[in-house]
RNA sequence: GGGCGUUUAGCUCAGUUGGCUAGAGCACUGCCCUUACAAGGCAGGGGUCGGCGGUUCGAGUCCGUCAACGCCCACCA
């Protein structure tokens, strides 16, 4: 073929040209008639839609990418999906505040409703079925760019494997999921409190609690025995007097050995409640009395279940206390009640605050502090507790033999680096109950079930209706079970659809099962589950990781991937994990644009697996300025020859013995590679690549630029040279690899084959001459340099001690040496290494 | 309170099973427009490898201990 090498290669363009050819010529397309063991199969997270990508998401993709072009290089097919997890609270607080909408299930749908172009405020009340139709349709439009940002570096994905996580295969392989957990037993309903979030109004699971440090205030108080003496306790929540079912200490707690049994009564309200012992009543803490109210925090709820304690709860789902006075505050009692009820908690807690200092039982002033408190990760009030009914999924939190067999789990999988498995461990082995997956939201895969409504108008949540598979995906608030009429609904006799939606880890869980369509295509199930690599953050170990082994576990019985790839993350400068809300945003193609894609990828994949990186940008102009040299290297490679020389003319020892180098490279960088080191082998081929520019061709280049034998096997092993580096550079830097594949070789570098050690064979000689050679030209050059004159100073005579070992080997490419140093002679000496250069006097003239 | 990780040149980081004078890039200094490359290239200065103790012929590398920083987990009275 014509080469057609421009004069001055640029980096301006690439993406672009490259992205559209990969695409036309399907270059990344998977093959699905490949078997198992030919497919190396990437278990992709799907990014969150919900705003844009930034540059620490940039860093585990590139990564991933990585190992997808070294695996297909070696010959494996790569099923490689991409996805898009669009549904759950991220995408509905997006949404909100985009347009200014609250959704509320209770108003019709509005078929003619459109957002308005600015935010409304306040916003703007629209049906569930609005509110989602404005879900898919930002959704749709983050996707579209997210895509685009993922094409312009260059990821090597199978875009016609694509899936969100709201859309139909997904909610229907969910929902088929969740069937056959409830049928199996591996998933219930049950009435209980749990974590609640009063903004968002859903309950949350444990694995998306973070403590944060927040200001509160002990307030001690006065309970009274039945003689009217008090007993001290120290609450931050006076307000939840009202709730108080009990009062606990340390069952060795000498001061309150002679209580326990007794009874004492509430201030204010002058409910008689027990006085128990608990282990958990710490006696360090305050008085060593703990109120327990139902419910302030998780320990009363561990104590109202050990305990037996009856519930008198007044938290409303939005964060309220009750309007209507509990009946068990009766005639005074509940006038007190007035006074707080219908108030948010820290209002009522104030309330409460004067009211005891008013009644006397308000010892001192309420003190001062900050201590953990539980949030949702995304919510920005404190969490409370309420009684609901909710799905859970066993895992292991409440049953020891699943958690062992979880925890089994864990060791079979192979963590990259090894260390992460402790994360699961230790995640695993402190499950305080399982896992809680209904929410009370809207944009997500609805539980698909519906319950029989009996004569007297009772739910019978206990015998719940379960659709067929042919129905699937349901939505039990508009679809109709089987055997009923739509205006059944909620009628008695009728039924009524459970109006919950699952977490979005629910279904993120099996995205094996979404990407290989387990449901709906056994073929390529077959053929790519378990997949080879899930590459993911050390963060979402706890949640992503764990959520889809258990769900692998109890559906296929065996691990969903041999491998974990775990990657860390990009810090900014403060050493604080970089992402859009800390405000220090550069998108990533406005690095792109600076610095090519090469040069982000470069950045990205210098970073060690699972390490966390400071972000330098320094780093992305290294990467750009290696891409540019790869380009002018191979200029030069090519630049003799219109022809590809036949590496049978490689025949000189400078030559064999750089292809030796070469050899050593190849086998270390693709060791690393096999062991998920991508940066190690980066870094091999980066240091072999400017030793090779700086030394080889130097050395190499007076002869090239020659005729005969020598200058053949010149050629010959510069294009030998230059073929295997842009294969060993193409899972980083794709888009030059690329473009200089391109001008001398048909097809994709990208579906070549990856080098090996068997391509040296014949053209490998002592790899002992290079090195010597050019330790000696460097000495000439530090002389000349020394001299502070040009490297093109003649030099009359260089005299080298060395070795024996050292000159026989520079002896062997003297003629090299000679030419490159540009000396007239060269004499050697025995002894330590040392080189004296005479230069030539007259070349400052 | 438990656990994990990190600590090597001014900065960001490599150093694979312990082995000759500890490396790279940036920054700094000097030189060079040399026919692949001046948004380059060549060369140079710079480090008691966090502290202490140990194993060893030999320790940045292994063991113990302490410290600093980061992260994860932990029952909020």
């Amino acid at each position: 073929m014509t080469r057609n090498i421009p004069d001055k290669p640029g980096l301006d363009g690439l993406e672009a040209k490259w992205d559209e050819r990969w695409e036309n010529d399907a270059t990344y397309r998977f093959d699905t008639s490949k078997t198992r063991d030919e497919i190396f199969a990437i278990d992709t997270p799907p990014p969150t839609v919900s705003g844009s990508l930034h540059m620490g998401s940039v860093f585990g993709y590139v990564q991933t990418d990585t190992h997808a072009r070294y695996r297909r290089m070696s010959g494996k097919e790569v099923f490689y999906p991409m996805g898009w997890d669009d549904n759950g609270l991220p995408t509905e607080r997006r949404v909100q505040n985009y347009y200014g909408v609250q959704c509320d299930p209770s108003l019709p749908y509005d078929p003619g409703f459109s957002p308005s172009d600015e935010p409304n405020d306040p916003p703007f009340h629209i049906s569930r079925r609005n509110f989602i139709e404005l879900c898919h349709g930002l959704t749709a439009e983050d996707e579209e760019v997210f895509e685009h940002v993922w094409r312009t570096l260059g990821l090597s994905v199978d875009w016609t494997q694509t899936y969100a996580t709201i859309d139909d295969h997904s909610r229907r392989t969910s929902q088929k999921a969740f069937l056959n957990n409830l049928e199996r037993g591996e998933l219930y309903a049950q009435e209980a409190p749990v974590l609640w979030d009063i903004d968002f109004q859903t309950a949350v699971a444990q694995a998306e609690l973070e403590d944060r440090e927040k200001g509160g205030a002990y307030h001690e108080i006065a309970f009274h025995k039945p003689n009217g003496d008090p007993v001290y306790i120290e609450t931050t929540r006076p307000e939840l007097i009202c709730s108080c079912v009990a009062l606990v200490a340390h069952p060795d707690d000498d001061r309150y050995r002679d209580m326990f049994d007794s009874s004492v009564t509430t201030p204010l309200f002058g409910v008689e409640v027990p006085f128990v012992a608990h282990h958990l009543a710490d006696p360090e803490k305050g008085t060593g009395v703990a109120m327990i109210c139902t419910f302030g925090d998780t320990t009363d709820v561990t104590w109202w279940r050990e305990l037996d304690l009856p519930t008198r709860a007044v938290i409303q789902p939005d964060g309220r206390l009750q309007e209507e006075v509990p009946d068990w505050l009766p005639g005074q009692a509940g006038e007190i009640y007035g006074e707080i009820g219908g108030l948010f908690a820290n209002q009522a807690r104030k309330k409460m605050a004067s009211l005891l200092a008013n009644s006397g039982d308000l010892v001192g002033e309420p003190r001062q502090i900050t201590h953990p408190v539980k949030f949702y990760e995304k919510g920005d009030r404190p969490l409370e507790i309420v009684t609901s009914r909710q799905w859970y999924i066993r895992n292991g939190g409440r049953d020891t033999g699943l958690n062992r067999e979880l925890l089994a789990r864990g060791e079979e999988l192979h963590w990259v680096p090894e260390f992460m498995g402790v994360r699961y461990k230790h995640w695993v082995e402190g499950l305080t109950g399982d896992w809680l997956i209904s929410r009370q939201r809207y944009f997500g895969v609805a539980i698909p079930l519906w319950y029989p409504i009996d004569a007297n108008e009772i739910v019978d949540y206990d015998n719940p209706i379960v659709p067929d598979d042919s129905q699937l995906p349901v939505d039990p608030t508009s679809d109709t079970p089987k055997g009923f009429d739509e205006s059944q609904r909620g009628q008695p006799g009728g039924f009524a659809g459970d109006r919950d939606i699952m977490d979005t880890w629910a279904t993120s869980s099996l995205t094996p099962q979404i990407a290989g369509h387990w449901i709906d295509d056994p073929d390529l199930w077959e053929r790519v589950f378990p997949m080879d690599i899930r590459p993911q953050g050390h963060d979402i170990i706890r949640t992503w990781l764990f959520a889809t082994v258990v769900r692998s576990h109890f559906e296929h019985g065996e691990l969903p991937w041999e491998t974990a790839t775990i990657n860390g993350w990009i810090l900014d400068p403060e050493r604080k994990k970089m992402s859009k809300s800390k405000g220090n945003v550069v998108t990533p193609l406005d690095f792109v644009e600076k610095y090519s894609a090469d040069g982000v990828r470069y950045w990205a994949a210098s970073g060690r697996p699972g390490t966390d990186t400071a972000f330098e940008e320094e780093q992305l102009r290294i990467g750009r300025r290696l891409a540019i040299k790869i380009l002018n290297g191979a200029r030069f490679a090519l630049g003799f020859s219109d022809t590809d020389v036949e590496p049978t003319a490689i025949t000189e020892p400078l030559d064999t013995s750089m292809l030796a180098q070469l050899k050593e490279t190849v086998v270390g960088a693709t060791a690393a590679l096999e062991e998920y080191d991508y940066a190690r082998a980066l870094d091999l081929a980066e240091r072999s690549f400017w030793d090779w520019t700086d030394d080889y061709v130097e050395l190499v280049k007076t002869r090239a630029y020659d005729d005969g034998p020598a200058a053949e096997s010149a050629h010959a092993a510069l294009q030998l040279a230059l073929s295997v580096y842009l294969r060993l550079f193409a899972p980083f830097l794709p888009f030059v690899t690329e473009e200089a594949w391109s001008w001398w070789k048909d097809g994709s570098v990208h579906r070549a084959s990856w080098p090996t050690a068997d391509e040296f064979r014949g053209v490998v000689g002592e790899a002992g001459i290079l090195d010597a050679v050019s330790s000696i030209l460097g000495e000439v050059r530090r002389a000349k340099s020394d001299a502070k004159t040009s490297m093109r100073t003649e030099v009359e005579l260089v005299e080298v001690t060395a070795d024996a070992e050292t000159v026989g080997l520079a002896k062997q490419a003297e003629d090299d040496l000679l030419a490159a140093a540009r000396a007239a002679e060269i004499r050697y000496t025995d002894g330590e290494f040392a080189v004296l250069s005479t230069l030539a006097q007259d070349s400052s003239s």
